[in-house]
DNA sequence: CTTAATGCAAAGTATTTGCAGATTT
DNA sequence: AAATCTGCAAATACTTTGCATTAAG
């Protein structure tokens, strides 16, 4: 933990950005809450928690900044609102959504390589990241009534 | 499109949703705009061309009909708004969106089948739908500068 | 001391909702 | 006639922006 903060620290402070405590605080917050996926509202309420004078345009930028350096990922789980997790180059994962219950469950799996090659080929596209989204019933729901609403 | 249309008032009346014009309107916007992905403030516009007295809250509410008869699929691109396409059941597609320029690509495939199959098995989570977004540079782009910004 | 970052409040979007009146069945 | 649907405007939700002040390097 210590340590992912001396490296934000440094990588901020080697592309001239300024390593503030508000900036710090996010961060905590997200690695306190690794497989979160929390909102910026979430993150907002989580960090007043410690520091009570943070605003909510301070988060919204520090998100920004960190989706920029590639710290973070943005995703959306069509629920009216962005939220963020580390970004993961190595190990590419997936996101299982329940229909019923809005569960997000995470999947590892790098089973893609092959469609990515063969889109590659056919589309001369290059391809530097991807979002995958399963949409269905968890174990949990499944054996109860799949009707939404 | 004649046929699709009488399929949707079919759908609707059968259902107990009564059929009308401004239901009808969105229908033949999305009929004309086959892989426009359009966004519901687009599509008010369209309809308002030969519809004027069209209130973008109708848009809105047919949307939301048509996605939960399943004809429309929501998608999200992360420019602020959502957009819409047919549901296509059989031919499951992706897209491929530029970092710089933002254009969508569709991509036909169905290779997803392993990991769905292994997903399903591991998890227990029965896959209805999935989204598969790929970000990346178009053949345009590869060649220029890929600085965003 | 210079420049970037913050907090606040206001503004901007996208979307939803309440309701009276209009329309479909 | 009964129930749903519509348009309008107001409300809501999320996010961004302007600006004076504060804080980091």
């Amino acid at each position: 933990m210590q340590k992912k903060i001396t490296e934000l620290r440094d990588r901020l402070t080697n592309l001239d950005y300024k390593f503030t405590p508000q900036r710090r605080a996010v961060l905590e917050v997200l690695l306190k809450n690794p497989d979160g996926h929390l909102s910026a509202d979430e993150i907002y309420e989580l960090v007043k928690e410690n520091y009570p004078e943070m605003g909510i345009a301070t988060v919204y930028r520090t998100l920004d900044l960190l989706v920029k350096l590639d710290i973070l990922q943005k995703l959306n789980f069509g629920d009216g609102c962005s939220r963020f997790e580390f970004s993961q180059s190595e190990h590419h994962h997936h996101h299982l959504i329940c229909l019923k219950c809005g569960k997000f469950i995470e999947v590892r799996g790098d089973l893609l390589e092959k469609l990515e090659e063969m889109i590659t080929r056919e589309n001369q596209f290059e391809i530097i990241n991807h979002e995958l989204k399963f949409y269905g019933y968890c174990s949990d729901c499944r054996n109860k009534n799949k009707d939404k609403e």
